[in-house]
DNA sequence: TTGACATATTCCTATATAGGAATATAATGT
DNA sequence: ACATTATATTCCTATATAGGAATATGTCAA
């Protein structure tokens, strides 16, 4: 059996850099296909088979405009994986939490070492 | 050019739902290969290949005890994917905030309309 | 040492890319 | 009708899978 296809779902869509990188340049703005273009330097139908794939995906939107196409994200689609990884922040954030414990203890002992001066 | 390997980074490794699956089944907890077989109920090799892929991208551990293989997550090399769609969270929240404010013209209409009446 | 247990690795194959080059489609203005 | 502009699609190829089956490696216990 072979890999996901990258437009079964935002996670595969999103684990190419260059797909990553066309959200980016979109951001809040819609921008028609020859300003990401401009944007990324990239080839023109490199820039439309990245398009292409996150719309299949749902990733982005379309609007024909005169023979512009203008794209805008669909950042709702992106919440999978923001629901999918932000459980996990709270084991980073545990260490943190460690950490903080870590240097009010070392606080406490400087204040003990000050008095006993 | 073929697709980016998925044990180039996090968000490739984490593209397949398996791999996703392997993280959820570990969570916080330690266990040994044979555990997170019984507790998703696929064959070992599979388990083996998948925490193998997890291994080299960082996004497990792994400790020897005796026979046995204990893996862990390795939460923080999920932070990338985290960093990167988080600031896409912002758009949907807008949107509700948007949505808040409508309901609360909405309220507002209709206090008018009871004073009328 | 031998057997049993725990895990990793190898071999196999169908499949889906990503990028480059060339070309097709579509809409506009004259 | 035609040239021009904007975008999408097709054709090509090297490459990396994921899963199944079989097997190898490693470790313990008697």
């Amino acid at each position: 059996m072979a890999r996901t296809p990258t437009t079964h779902d935002p996670f595969n869509a999103v684990a190419e850099p260059k797909r990553r990188q066309v959200l980016e340049a979109l951001g809040t703005q819609e921008l028609s296909v020859n300003e990401i273009v401009q944007k990324l330097g990239w080839t023109q139908p490199m820039v439309s088979k990245h398009l292409g794939v996150l719309k299949q995906v749902g990733l982005v939107s379309e609007r024909r405009v005169g023979r512009q196409r203008m794209y805008r994200v669909n950042a709702e689609r992106l919440r999978p994986i923001f629901d999918w990884v932000t459980p996990f922040e709270q084991f980073w954030n545990e260490r943190f939490d460690r950490l903080d414990q870590v240097l009010e203890d070392m606080k406490k002992k400087e204040k003990q070492n000050d008095i006993k001066k």
